[in-house]
DNA sequence: ATATCATTTCAACGTTCATTGAAACAAGGG
DNA sequence: CCCTTGTTTCAATGAACGTTGAAATGATAT
């Protein structure tokens, strides 16, 4: 029914349709837990999966969702720049293909999410720093003491916050041009505990 | 009015109060990003910053939430290990004292959830990649050449999970017995940067 | 212009999830 | 043994969120 109907055998398609599907699933449920929608990740590994780019009444064929919805998650994966809209001659309809350099896509996530995140939280616990250090004064004992504490356990919260902050730099940064170094790193590691 | 009222300056203790109480939040609001319930990172990040242990009216109160709220979070924070219940002397109430070492408290974190998320994800690939293979002896050059296409593809997925859980590894086992490494690395690379 | 097809927007719906309040439960002390 | 105090459980509430369906918008050909 659809313009793309092949002539191929349909029974040996069928099982590679679910493969496909339970990866996208999988995708999706990763993203999930990554505080991302569920379908910006099954739209994307479909996507991914896919030769050719897709059109709209395709995707939401393949992963039952209603038009609407695709279309707003389309609009999101574009913006975080991991779908790009390409027109296809002799198909009025606009298509999609993913952006298939999955680091840039993860890093771009890292960068924008995590950082921001970190940053917010250490600023949070830099200004009660402040705060709390300005309680050293205290003529009360009792009060410098308890701020005496207070700055160690703050200041133990943001070393980790920094800890984090420079790790995911270094991992940003490693991953920048190619994942290359990244992967031998991993794949050493990988050796050498077996 | 509670038992443990202080005869200290209040007006001087009021900021001290809203500074821990915006660091429970940013910690809170942490927590929520990577998928926990917000009152958990609340009410450890209140526990870590006391220094004696707290019991559960004074939790209820600092938070302004439940008893019933409380007493299932701390079911929880128990079972992630990070907060432990312990006796005081004198009073019948059940006290609760934060995991101090925060870094094992991430580790379990990580080794618990992502790694069971990106293993399930993997499975689900590899799965796809067997079926698909499959595929590759079929009699329709056009499916074969579907078929090869998808095989690249899944692979990189499967790298890109292979990475990340020997990445994850790599970061669990280096930070198992102390942060020191770790935090030397980070400064390191913050130097090097700079 | 008008009709057709494609896409976006949005109000309404349904689901999910945190939170409450009260009731059940447990533990001591009188 | 009951009464007090502290804690847990759970049904009900409400807020937040994803999803739909339909109407509005846009685009293209006739």
């Amino acid at each position: 029914m659809t313009p793309e109907s092949q002539p191929a055998p349909r029974a040996a398609s069928f099982a590679l349709q679910r493969a496909e599907l339970a990866v996208a699933d999988a995708v999706g449920e990763l993203m999930e837990l990554w505080g991302f929608r569920r379908q910006l990740g099954r739209i994307w590994a479909v996507l991914f999966l896919s030769e050719r780019p897709l059109a709209a009444p395709d995707l939401c064929e393949r992963l039952q969702i209603s038009t609407g919805l695709l279309s707003m998650s389309l609009t999101e994966l574009r913006g975080w720049g991991v779908v790009r809209s390409v027109a296809v001659p002799g198909d009025r309809k606009e298509h999609f293909e993913a952006e298939t350099n999955i680091w840039s896509l993860v890093r771009r996530v890292l960068a924008e999410r995590e950082r921001l995140a970190i940053a917010a939280a250490l600023t949070t616990v830099e200004d009660a720093l402040r705060i709390v250090r300005g309680a050293l004064a205290d003529v009360d004992p009792a009060v410098k003491a308890a701020a005496r504490f207070r700055i160690g356990r703050l200041e133990q919260l943001a070393s980790l916050c920094r800890v984090g902050q420079n790790l995911l730099d270094l991992l940003l940064e490693t991953a920048r041009v190619d994942v290359g170094p990244l992967k031998l790193l991993s794949e050493a590691w990988a050796r050498r505990r077996a």
